[in-house]
DNA sequence: ATTATATATTCCAATTATGGCATATTTAAT
DNA sequence: ATTAAATATGCCATAATTGGAATATATAAT
């Protein structure tokens, strides 16, 4: 049960975990996206932002929605700013 | 420089990516413990124990203070709650 | 039906994380 | 100086993650 549930904690941690992921956070912070203005906006290989994109969508933080042949991605969770801040004190203070 | 913020959050995101660590992290919600404590009351193996609180230290999140033979951990960042909280409707709403 | 475009998937080698066990280090007490 | 107790470190096999390159799938347009 408990032990459960850090597991899925921090699976969501894990997605988090990785600069280009959090670069992709960062970019939808603005507002919803597709793949392709994520590839040009970051300089990263088409299928790395598509693995990327899902291992977040798995973890429950972004959210996807077709249109015709593009796929917009926006974030589903509301309290990843309030976190980023905490986690630029902490940056500053080390 | 930008990329090398998102390298050190990803750093502290990697920390909390563990159930183990994320358990300690909640014990250490409580208030300052010294490792015995933590090994007593999580079951795990004393040096897994040690080498968690050590990666968690290592990413700025908790803080250490020798008195005597014992070692105390407490928490270094105030906006973890907050943030499970937020982390705790993500895994309502799945 | 063919072609083009957007996105996802598969495969793979290299790196990194995990957790157990044994052992080392440090401090205090006798 | 020895011993004991608390904590940290090193070693190791296994498993997971990383990111690149090629390829597959799906949708739309001609």
């Amino acid at each position: 049960m408990k032990s459960n549930l850090y597991e899925k904690k921090a699976q969501i941690f894990k997605a988090l975990s990785n600069p280009v992921r959090l670069e992709i956070m960062d970019f939808l912070a603005d507002g919803e996206k597709c793949v392709c203005e994520i590839v040009e906006n970051l300089n990263y290989e088409q299928p790395h932002i598509s693995k990327s994109l899902i291992k977040l969508k798995e973890a429950g933080l972004i959210k996807d929605r077709n249109e015709g042949l593009n796929v917009y991605y926006s974030l589903k969770i509301c309290c990843m700013g309030d976190f980023f801040n905490c986690l630029n004190k902490i940056l500053e203070t080390n």
